[in-house]
DNA sequence: TTATAATAGTTTGAATTCAAACTATTATTT
DNA sequence: AAATAATAGTTTGAATTCAAACTATTATAA
């Protein structure tokens, strides 16, 4: 069977596509929370696995980075701060904005979250090389690049 | 400048960056559903524009498509209901599931909700050749299926 | 310099999202 | 057929999400 579909139907599958692909991601990490009983969530989780990478960078950074209103992060970090896993610091150049840096806490939980986080991505990216997923990645950000004008 | 990023890291940023396209889809319909006074959201507009290509479809099978919880779909099937957009059938052949069918009200939006849509995803695929959105599609579902085993 | 615009973050309230536990119905095993 | 498993939908409660209006600060224009 053969069903021809045409481009904004596809860009539409692709969105619902994605859409999936983040209920696997969240759906495997929920088991590992539970199992391993930490007391964090899927969202918070995400800043944690970007501030592993790159400690100190301030909330709109984190909102971008996880495609979120900056007051859902306002809240997220709130609830970071809460759990002693993060600090905010206003930032010395820039008095608007408050840099987030791990604390102690934050920090020790890399050892049982990171390899979570490779894992998962390492079975979604199984057979895949990196020219096709860099492929995917340049189609859709030429999609934004036309929605953004 | 050359960046060079393991294949983890560009599964990561595609999910970012359709993050990114499904706020700007957001808020180009939320700012058409504003100036027409439509009364809706985005989220019970991408369920009636599924509807619009293939009406009287059950709950679970509106869930999927939208990549959504199937509660998540109760409440907004209850919302679209309230509207007087749909109606729920139970299904006669199994009873288990309700068929959601547009109502004279709903069909009547078509008119002015169709046009949004259409024009939205023709901008965001602008430049852009079916055999791309559907390469970069392709990637997605075999990372998907990689997901579910 | 002064006025104006832009940016970072917060607060609020309403809408949405999700998991978990549940009921009803249908499909599959034994 | 009876027991068991799977599926569709609902309900609940807690977490998340978003727009809008707001304050504080910085950047830009006049």
């Amino acid at each position: 069977m053969t069903t021809t579909k045409n481009i904004a139907e596809l860009a539409r599958e692709l969105g619902r596509a994605t859409g999936e692909m983040r209920m696997y991601l969240r759906q495997y990490l929920d088991m590992q929370i539970r199992l391993e009983e930490v007391d964090i969530t899927f969202e918070l989780l995400e800043i944690l696995a970007y501030l592993y990478r790159k400690d100190g960078v301030n909330q709109q950074e984190l909102a971008d980075i996880t495609a979120k209103d900056k007051s859902s992060m306002t809240y997220l970090i709130d609830s970071l701060v809460k759990r002693e896993m993060v600090t905010r610091k206003e930032d010395p150049q820039d008095r608007r904005s408050k840099l987030i840096y791990l604390t102690v806490k934050g920090k020790r939980l890399e050892k049982k979250l990171g390899p979570w986080i490779v894992e998962i991505y390492e079975k979604a990216t199984e057979g895949l090389t990196t020219a096709e997923v860099q492929q995917a990645l340049l189609i859709v950000q030429k999609m934004n690049d036309n929605l953004r004008k």
